[in-house]
RNA sequence: GGACACAUAGCUCAGCUGGUUAGAGCGCUGCCCUCACAUGGCAGAGGUCGAAGGUUCAAGUCCUUCUGUGUCCACCA
């Protein structure tokens, strides 16, 4: 191992232990492979989209996964990491439509065909580039089970699963007020319309009534164009004002339509001026409204968001010129009462940020309820648990409150609708073709021509499967049967909704199984100024550049350590990952210059504890400590705080304190043995956080080719951990401390050897110091050390040592008064508890009262007595300074 | 409009069920290129734990109110 040299090359490392991954196929997982398979345990990757490349999300996101993958292949469970990716459909779509623009073509001109295959030339290149990507991160995937959610068997899953809930009478269609995006031209569910508050105005606008022209009503909206397509005005049946005008004619202005007063509960009598304008095409309330009365439905609207033949003389506009149209038209004829503003909440396509229109269209739908109150069943029986916490209201209202989902939408790329159509409108819901064809000669008797549903489904539709899809469903095989349910699922609290729920509800819909045990809702990353980080900004870091610059495992380290809710990331932050990838690089280096083969032993029952000093017991007793938290860590999921452990572990315990004592006593094997087994056993410990140079490291010291992750996890020995070890050591480390720091202030020169007279009281701390004496005469660079613990003893001590005497170091063993005062309140507290069975707090509600007051009394005779003994042992303190 | 989270050193954050002297990294100051490592070592300065009350023997930690910041949800025109 000798050709390490002093600064850890990552980029040499990488590719070397990525090609040797690639060779050995080591993340591959199958039923019963580990050697001593504890059973399985699965992720399945939260499939990145294939419109882009690797973000700093990805990076955190899938970090996240490989800690624990690793961590549990090492324990021997049977780990399956499942990778693959997502068709996006919008997004893709979108994407590949803008590099047709540049060329100056619209999809349409293509047409469908060519269309499709422009995307999956697409997906052929990116797809492949973000799975690259994902690698280079270290990423410990199944890769040759890579899917993709258009693959032919997914896509089957896909269509099955739309045919059994059209089967069980979940999925209906119909003629609905949807969510409709006039600029990708398709439907969008209730998730992808995003709210956004925007500062818009309320207009007031007059309706006067058919035999009474003088006479009006006053309605207001922020949206006035649409009232080209009001069918009526609505009122509060309660409300006084209007009682005696309900059933009324009005004429809609511009338009000279005749529309009714009507009664309706919905209306709010203290909004504006109590009356509403009801225009059931192009509002979801005053489509319910439109549905009660019986209301006529006036479609003002052409799909691209320009008004239609229904608008009159606006026909031809956009929307929004023709809102500014409408306005100045009412205000000319005199039917503007008045203009204010208002702030609303307006509602945008999620992937191109253009206002959504509601608009009145047929659509496919999921039924939610049922699927949502199984969903439910299972949250209150604990599945799944979602970390942290607080988001389980939020999953449990979304839950609660659910509406039924829009699942088509108007777009080429994506899952086909299993739908055909004859010339009469009937449908055929069928897994192909020639099924529909079944169907339709059984229901008519004949053959007809059939057209299948232009449409496609909502990209979710597709991703609310993952976890079982990706295994192969419906097809029953061994990996469903073994993988299925998986373990944990990591991703972004964005999309709970949008994915989570919806998987739970369609993993007990078709599996009987909730999909995950625990979901792990991970922040966002972002700027050091606290802002996401998105292309547009321009304060994106590229993972990609961020690898070749420091390291994939920098990268990785640097992230994990910084992650607490959202991620506040710049580049310098990488810089603590590099180091302490290039400190763990130097320490292995000394040790392989220091160490015989011999001691190379990676179980400590190989060490004979009894004969070792003290920093070799107190370092193997650390090891213990450390290894017991990260394991903790790991299993709750608090992974900085895990890496943390093992960050002051190694730098600030190991290399500080253990490597710098151990130089001076290189030459026992035994103590060469502890080295080197505390080292090989923390790189296993921080192999699922750093892989990369772990493994190389390890592979230094084996042999050339060793996999890490299937190694072993270290398992804690209770008997190494050594509580005299650590307190000896506590002390010498504060003596040590001590001195350096009054010789610094005396300004005197680190390599100086000074002699030193240490005063102490307590004959043991004399006793331990002096049985380390080389020790602290190394660290502390002291010699000619005298022990005084009596002052005429020090003074000849000091005239012994005449004018070479640099200075006396005091060392103080008096009692702490603060301590004690901790220790005897927390006495009673536990007093009363073991009297009397009660705990909590000392407080007269809820503890006080419920013990018996001689207890109480007796207890706090005691407490008195205590304090009346720090009392003098104050006055002692004092008299001593 | 509803729900939630956060506020600790100049900066980014730890601090789990209340209990030693509130920690780390970066930055800053001073001294060191000492034969693993200057991507390093040693030492140091710097905190009324957002504000005000309360509970407790004991509060950064629990309760109440306030202020500030952020996130999610929402069919009041």
């Amino acid at each position: 191992m000798s050709e390490l040299s002093a600064r850890y090359n990552p980029r040499e490392v990488e590719e070397k232990r990525l090609q040797l991954w690639d060779q050995k196929k080591p993340f591959h997982a199958e039923a019963g492979r580990a050697a001593k398979s504890k059973g399985p345990f699965t992720i399945v990757i939260p499939p990145p989209n294939v419109t882009g490349v690797l973000h700093m999300g990805h990076a955190l996101n899938n970090t996240l996964q490989d800690i624990l993958t690793r961590y549990k292949r090492m324990q021997g469970f049977d780990a399956l990491w499942m990778p693959g990716t997502d068709h996006a459909g919008i997004a893709t779509q979108n994407v590949v439509e803008k590099q047709l623009a540049k060329e100056g073509l619209t999809r349409e001109q293509l047409g469908r065909e060519k269309f499709m295959e422009r995307l999956w030339e697409w997906k052929q290149r990116h797809g492949d580039t973000i799975i690259l990507q994902l690698r280079r991160l270290g990423s410990s995937c199944d890769w040759d089970r890579t899917r993709f959610t258009m693959d032919e068997g997914y896509s089957g899953s896909v269509r099955e699963v739309f045919i059994r809930l059209y089967e069980r009478g979940l999925i209906y269609q119909g003629q609905y007020i949807i969510n409709w995006c006039p600029r990708c031209q398709t439907a969008l569910s209730d998730e992808e319309a995003e709210h956004r508050d925007s500062a818009g105005h309320l207009w007031h606008i007059k309706y006067p009534f058919k035999d009474d022209p003088a006479q009006f009503v006053t309605v207001a909206t922020t949206r006035p164009e649409t009232m080209l397509g009001d069918t009526a005005v609505a009122v509060n049946p309660k409300d006084e004002r209007y009682r005696d005008l309900v059933g009324k004619v009005l004429v809609l202005p511009l338009t000279g339509r005749e529309i009714r007063i009507i009664a309706d509960d919905f209306v709010d009598r203290e909004f504006g001026s109590g009356a509403v304008k009801v225009t059931p095409a192009h509002d979801p309330n005053d489509f319910a409204m439109g549905r009660r009365h019986n209301l006529e439905f006036v479609n003002i609207l052409k799909p691209d968001g320009v008004l239609n033949e229904n608008a009159g003389r606006f026909c031809g506009m956009d929307r929004f010129e023709g809102r500014k149209a409408v306005v100045k038209a009412l205000e000319a004829e005199g039917f503007l009462a008045k203009i204010e503003p208002h702030a609303n909440a307006v509602r945008r396509c999620y992937r191109c940020d253009t206002v959504v229109e509601p608009y009145l269209s047929r659509q496919w739908f999921v039924k939610m309820k049922p699927m949502a109150d199984k969903a439910l069943e299972a949250f209150r029986q604990g599945k799944p648990r979602l970390q942290p916490k607080r988001w389980e209201k939020v999953y449990e209202n979304w839950l609660t409150d659910i509406r039924d989902w829009c699942i088509s939408r108007q777009i080429w790329w994506g899952h086909r609708i299993p739908v055909w159509y004859d010339e009469k409108g009937n449908h055929f819901v069928a897994r192909n073709e020639a099924d529909a064809r079944v169907q339709a000669r059984a229901k008519l008797g004949k053959d007809v021509p059939l057209v299948q549903d232009p449409d496609v489904l909502d990209t979710w539709f597709s991703s609310w499967l993952w976890p079982f899809a990706t295994l192969g469903w419906p097809a029953d095989n061994r990996d469903l049967k073994y993988f299925y349910p998986t373990t944990a699922l990591f991703t972004a609290p964005e999309i709970i909704f949008f994915w989570v729920a919806r998987m739970v509800m369609a993993g007990i819909e078709f599996m009987g199984e909730v999909p995950f045990d625990d979901v792990i809702l991970h922040g966002t990353v972002r700027d050091a100024k606290g802002r996401k980080m998105s292309k547009s900004l321009g304060n994106a870091l590229d993972p990609l550049e961020i690898i070749e610059e420091y390291g994939a495992d920098a990268l990785r380290f640097s992230m994990i350590l910084n992650s607490g809710q959202d991620i506040y990331i710049s580049k310098e932050k990488f810089e603590i990952g590099r180091n302490f990838a290039n400190k763990l690089w130097n320490a292995s280096r000394f040790l392989s210059m220091n160490i015989k083969p011999e001691a190379k032993v990676d179980d400590f029952a190989a060490i004979d504890v009894t004969s070792l000093d003290l920093a070799s017991r107190w370092i193997i007793s650390r090891y213990q400590t450390a290894l017991k938290e990260v394991t903790v860590a790991i299993d709750e999921y608090r992974y900085s705080e895990g890496e943390n452990v093992l960050y002051e572990f190694f730098w600030a315990t190991y290399c500080d304190w253990y490597l710098e004592i151990i130089k001076g006593k290189l030459d026992d094997v035994e103590v060469q043995k502890t080295a080197y087994c505390v080292l090989v056993n923390t790189l296993k410990m921080l192999h699922p956080f750093i892989p990369f140079v772990t493994e190389e490291l390890y592979s230094q010291f084996k042999s050339k080719e060793t996999i890490l992750t299937l190694e072993a996890w270290p398992v804690p020995v209770e008997s190494l951990a050594d509580a005299r070890a650590e307190a000896e050591m506590a002390v010498l480390i504060e003596l040590v401390t001590k001195v350096r720091n009054v010789r610094a202030q005396w300004g005197i020169k680190q390599n100086d050897k000074i002699p030193c007279v240490l005063v102490c009281k307590n004959e043991a701390i004399i006793k331990l110091l002096k049985a380390n004496i080389q020790v602290l005469q190394k660290l502390a660079s002291i010699e000619n050390v005298v022990f005084g613990s009596e002052s005429d003893k020090i003074k000849n001590a000091v005239a012994g040592l005449a004018g070479d005497v640099k200075f006396l170091i005091p060392l103080s063993d008096l009692v702490d008064v603060d301590k004690e005062k901790d220790r005897i309140g927390k006495e009673l507290a536990e007093a009363v508890k073991a009297a009397t069975g009660l705990s909590g707090r000392l407080s007269s509600e809820n503890f006080v009262s419920k013990a018996p007051a001689e207890v109480i009394a007796k207890e706090r005779q005691r407490l008195a007595e205590l304090e009346a003994r720090i009392a003098e042992l104050n006055r002692a303190v004092d008299s001593l300074v």
